[in-house]
DNA sequence: AATGATCCACTTCAAATGTAGTATAATAAT
DNA sequence: ATTATTATACTACATTTGAAGTGGATCATT
């Protein structure tokens, strides 16, 4: 059984990092991580503070391994996606899925994302029926 | 032609105060918007200074009618969510509406949810051919 | 053992956000 | 005119977020 402590939404630079470390898999050490977040050119320290707040916030344990650490994300990808999709969709577009895709299609929407978008929702009916 | 000038995303406050103000038309006064802000208990103080905030940001015109404010917002409802729904599709979904749904369903959808959803995609398909 | 190079813990700092107090100006009521 | 009420402007303050500097511990090396 699985218990949510009240999450919240991260910070975007938070977020960063969390995506590198989640693209990076468990006991990423320094080196690795810096790789996965590629393009932000924060200063060393500066990712430093972010995990250390991520570790604080309960996103990230943080084991050493001899003279260095290693990150590993305690909330899934998957999770921290399905809590904030919904968080997203309860604060402006009145927990309704269907209010948060005509927004978006207000500047147009690609076929293929029509087409993914059918799809998805017919595996999903399939579901409940099985 | 709309030129969309570096739009950002509101705090959760601000958001809250721009609603009540979309939900009560243009020219609001006062009074109206604290009856619009319904369940929310700030000081009236505090509505101030969002409102100023969000003068600030341009979001919200400020008019002076004899002894009072009235309020009127500059972004519609309609281009404020057409701009956040695509930022949170960006932020954490790699643009794609599916991932975003996929992960909204990750802890179920209604079958309403999933019938309005078909209709709209239905009716976004059909506008295309027209 | 002194010299560098790394990595990390701790500290700092400015801007943004959440919240409200104080002062002031105008109005209404006595 | 004086007082009470109300609305608005301006100021204040704690917390959070974005960003990074300092300095100590470890290691590798001369």
């Amino acid at each position: 059984m699985k218990l949510v402590i009240e999450m919240k939404r991260l910070p975007d630079t938070e977020m960063e990092v969390m995506k590198a470390l989640w693209a990076s898999g468990p006991d990423t050490p320094r080196s690795a991580l810096e790789t996965a977040l590629g393009g932000f050119c924060w200063a060393s320290n500066t990712v430093n503070t972010y995990l250390t707040r991520l570790a604080e916030k309960g996103f990230v344990a943080v084991r050493r391994e001899g003279k260095s650490n290693l990150y590993t994300p305690l909330v899934s990808r998957e999770d921290y996606l399905a809590f904030d999709s919904r968080a997203v969709l309860s604060k402006l577009y009145g927990s309704s899925p269907r209010n948060f895709l005509a927004a978006l299609a207000k500047n147009g929407l690609e076929e293929r994302d029509l087409d993914e978008l059918r799809d998805l929702l017919d595996e999903l009916s399939g579901e409940k029926q099985v």
